[in-house]
DNA sequence: AGGGTTATTATGTGCGTACATATTATACTT
DNA sequence: AAGTATAATATGTACGCACATAATAACCCT
């Protein structure tokens, strides 16, 4: 046994992830415990342990305790998907930002925002839709409501300047959300604010944000057609 | 200073969550370094550093060695996309899962495919075609090519009994893998395909895998109408 | 000033020990 | 045989220490 000692929570992972693709430890079997790994790999347990639990947090591993650790029968991979502002969306594809506000004003909820987001019917909301442009051309409309209680100093920003989608960012963040992707037709308004055919299929992402199971906004975001949602697995 | 003292990291990384919340620490903010907070609030400084460290790879505090620690300017929120077997996904909803081969056969890949998997036109490869159900209604239309080379032995399996899709998870695992998002306009096979009306807007996901940059297969997935994909951030 | 070298410092990680906790296996009781 | 208390065990985590590493700050020389 030369084995070369490996010393390192990132070779040990890297080593046990060799073992889990060439299927040396195959889907569903039990590997040697933590105390056995690190007296072969020549490290101490809590290398072996740290490996372990970023792989078990990336799906590969199943552990329980006193039951062992088992690579997973059905691998449930995560995609991950980076959601930045808007603006950094474009401007990070080497684009020009164009941002154009049609209109902001306080209304009262339709009855489908009040069940997603979890307020009365008669509710003070800020109702805002605006376009983005990526190099001058239509890149996406939104359409946002925003439950005022839960930010109130928006009723004092300037949404022609700041998209209501950074102010948000900026001065509300939250702790959770919801983000749901579907393609829809275009709406005669939507197909001529995007320059899209009339029903052309665009793809729709729905986001709902609260802070604390206290619902802040619903975002209605339809891109321009040819729209592609990108991630890494 | 009768504060409770933390002394497991989860509580430490709830603090430090609450005063970014709170906006106790501001966006772009320095806050105390480990050795601090871990007088502060009562423990070792490897439980502050497992606590920043989450929330580090969460988005929200850059670190770096010597210049600190500070709460992210704009939080790049990470959506954590769950991408099961579909047959899985299915039933997990408490659907009854229903498959149908459509055509399996050996050919040249198109132009298009050599590309984004990286190997040559006159490479072997397996095309397949089928259809997921959902309660005995379609439910989504699989366009794949494999790489027989990076999968040999799918060439002797039964592909109409187990999907292409469930016998690749369990005997070619990748290492790594793209994802893309669109909308669509149903063609006539497909709209006949998964009973949706012509020009219908479908939703679409393409999805490559390689191992070790050695491309294994690239699937077009067509959803029936109305689909969505659901998201937590 | 300018450019390059050297200290300083905050985070990153490894190790050994100790104890906590969840879960299984065993022994025991009825 | 069934249920219940008890022991055994693998993982989970806290701690203190040491050293590695990267980035900045300070210094020095010209």
């Amino acid at each position: 046994m030369s084995t070369t000692e490996l010393t390192n929570w990132q070779s040990v992972h890297d080593e046990v992830l060799r073992r889990i693709h060439t299927r040396e430890w195959k889907p569903g079997q039990q590997i040697p415990k933590e105390v056995e790994l690190a007296s072969e790999l020549g490290c101490a347990r809590a290398t072996v342990n740290r490996a372990l639990r970023e792989l078990a947090t990336a799906g590969f591993l199943d552990r329980r305790r006193k039951a062992g650790t088992r690579v997973t029968l059905h691998p449930v991979r995560k995609a991950k998907l980076d959601i930045p502002v808007i603006r950094l969306e474009i401007e990070g594809r080497g684009q020009r930002y164009g941002y154009s506000l049609i209109s902001a004003e306080r209304a009262a909820p339709p009855h489908d925002i009040c069940g997603r987001l979890g307020v009365l019917p008669d509710a003070d909301m800020l109702h805002v839709t605006s376009l983005h442009l990526a190099d001058g051309k239509p890149y996406m409309f939104e359409n946002r409501w925003v439950a005022i209680a839960a930010a109130p100093s928006i009723a004092d920003a300037d949404l022609s300047i700041i998209s209501a989608n950074e102010w948000l960012v900026l001065h509300a963040p939250y702790t959770h959300g919801e983000m749901a992707f579907s393609a829809i037709a275009a709406s005669n308004s939507e197909a001529e604010m995007l320059g899209a055919a009339p029903h052309a299929p665009l793809f729709l992402i729905e986001r709902t944000t609260w802070e604390n199971d206290h619902g802040i906004t619903y975002a209605r975001l339809v891109f321009a057609p040819g729209h592609r949602v990108q991630s890494v697995i």
